[in-house]
DNA sequence: TTGTAAGCGTTATCAG
DNA sequence: CTGATAACGCTTACAA
């Protein structure tokens, strides 16, 4: 059981350097406190030693570890197959990194959230994607530590960084619709709200008599989704669109859902000119499937994703979609946790709301018989 | 500088039940030890006080953290923005998560990649893609910490999972020889041994008199780019291809570097029939330079990729493709740093090296000339 | 079954 | 400028 022959400890150093032990720790932390001579002789001592600070030891002295949580509402092997996560969480490790703190992945420890969070040693985290359905959302509140939200406005009160999705989607819609499309098919992410029992129904869609007015349950969700359907939902409305007639699918966010919901749209006779994908994942999905049904994208279908990922701008044709500032929203949240976590004030910042961005690319044309000139998008 | 009303201790909890600390921590940790309606009420106690206990200082007394490390040659925004390395992590998240561990993720620190180490808290690490030539590679070992590595076998005497880069390539190679192809392109990783010089150069391409046989500097390389390029070198150079004519180009494994880089060698004049790429994303940015230049794929020109991310399935013409288990990668990565962890024996476990295999999509198709009977893959 | 006390390896406080 | 000594909060022999 022994511990590779001991680790050296600054009783170690200390004693063959004889001096005291804050003497050592002083070398190490705050040498301009310490005769120039003698800290260079106990770092050369220290060195000889192979004296490495304890890095729990140090945490537990200072009561700070110098590492923050990411928190995420799923396993990482999930979070990891979008790739728009990837670049979030590339945006909030190079905030990080700079401030010389590390990242920890927090997700769910044995189904509970909270659990984890109480077990993983970090000085503040970051929420993302907690929605305000979440059945822990109020004890993560609670546990003391600061904290910041990331797409979710669950906790008002709170920190928190987010996207205009309903706006973002509103100008897609809107987008389309100037184009002059009126047969509309909706690629929504499963509704977490409704269970699991969905779930592996994904790929069934669902022709729903979608609410005139954007209110009810659908309205009240909280979290991408739901904020993205209200904005395709609106623009749709205010162009008088009949919103029974806009076919919505549910599915998980990826590639292969996204080709399989329109091939089921197809198959069950729907003919939509225009499709809103509510990600990227999903939209080239969809491009995957009309290829194979030998629809010409974008003359007889358009697509617009959501995100606008890398690979956006390869696709065949290059994907329209609404750009989200990814990297952006990481940073922004570590920023203001960061923030947080040195001056102890700051606590009432408000929530910060980042713009999103319609990029026009080759995937959306015209509506059928319409002729019209080709308007700039509408944001 | 109060730390928000103190946190309560194990010590309040065991004032407030009038039991010793000991009690409560059997409570929490083994309590079978104690009478089950003393720890029962211990627990409600504590429950009351909201007594968490501190991760450190659990850390501190075991002499474990529970959490294990994922060294990254770069930084994580530079990391995640390969999706490939998404489905790696995925993998070892999942076996962490069952074993209960949790993952931090390692990068340089202010260039240092051993000095992040010393200062992590961590039982154990993986360490990806560090290669042999890595200044610091000699002081990874010395941090005597159980390790696997992960895609290098720098140190051949560790334990460490890998791809059979060399065979995968060469089948991809071997493919395209059958398929009637003589006139080759690579695009190869920015070679990492000659220094950030060229780094900027990225796009820039070089004609390079590759060595018959393989031997010399790139052979001695171990890292994946020079796996590759011996594997692709050796079947052209079985297939009498001579090398010189091959067209090498260098470039960061990204969509744009490898468009630019294709349309870089177009431009110069160079008309292979074949490219050889050595990541998915520089092969789909090859097809979409091949679009823009309206060369058709795969009739005018085939590309093969390597590591079949998602979307390889997805692009158009779907994109054939070297595939590598990522996700198997990191969960075997784990599995063995696990058992190192656990029984503390197993130290000369063998290299593990993992199977590629050529996925022969719609991006390859016959050479000039050649209207042989389409032969089944090489592997 | 429960309590006592000795660590774990630092940093911080406060005299000298 | 330097050195004891007391935290830090928990686990774990060992004792009772």
């Amino acid at each position: 059981m022994r511990r590779s022959a001991r680790r050296t400890t600054i009783a170690d150093v200390a004693r063959a350097a004889s001096v005291s032990k804050s003497a050592v720790s002083f070398a190490f932390n705050t040498p301009e406190r310490l005769n120039a001579e003698t800290a260079s002789r106990i770092r050369a001592i220290a060195a000889d030693l192979n004296y490495r600070p304890d890095p729990v030891a140090r945490m537990l002295a200072q009561r700070r570890t110098g590492t923050i949580g990411i928190l995420t509402p799923q396993g990482l092997d999930v979070m990891f197959t979008n790739p728009y996560f990837g670049s979030f969480v590339g945006g909030i490790a190079t905030a990080a990194e700079a401030a010389d703190y590390t990242l920890q992945f927090i997700s769910p420890l044995r189904g509970s959230l909270i659990r984890a969070v109480h077990q993983a040693s970090i000085d503040g985290f970051v929420a993302y994607g907690l929605s305000a359905d979440h059945p822990e959302i109020g004890q993560v509140r609670q546990s003391g530590l600061p904290f910041v939200l990331v797409d979710s406005t669950a906790l008002p009160e709170e920190a928190s960084v987010s996207v205009d999705d309903e706006v973002g989607a509103r100008s897609a819609a809107d987008y389309l619709i100037e184009m002059g499309h009126r047969s509309f098919a909706i690629l929504a992410f499963e509704p977490p709200l409704h269970g699991a029992a969905d779930a592996s129904a994904a790929r069934a869609f669902s022709r729903r008599p979608a609410q005139p007015d954007v209110t009810g349950a659908e309205a009240d969700a909280d979290n991408a989704s739901a904020r993205r359907m209200r904005g395709y939902l609106a623009a749709l409305h205010d162009a008088g669109i009949e919103l029974a007639d806009v076919a919505v699918a549910y599915a998980a966010s990826t590639l292969a859902q996204g080709a399989a919901a329109f091939r089921d749209l197809y198959a069950a006779g729907l003919r939509p000119t225009a499709v809103l994908a509510m990600s990227d994942a999903l939209a080239i999905g969809v491009l995957r499937a009309a290829r194979e049904l030998e629809l010409r994208v974008p003359d007889e279908l358009s697509v617009v994703g959501f995100d606008d990922i890398d690979i956006a701008a390869f696709t065949d044709p290059p994907l329209t979609t609404v750009h989200q500032p990814g990297r952006l929203k990481g940073d922004a949240a570590m920023r203001l946790l960061l923030g947080r976590l040195q001056h102890r004030e700051a606590e009432g910042s408000p929530p910060r709301r980042l713009a999103t961005k319609l990029i026009v690319r080759g995937s959306t044309g015209c509506g059928p018989g319409s002729r019209q000139e080709v308007a700039p998008p509408a944001v």
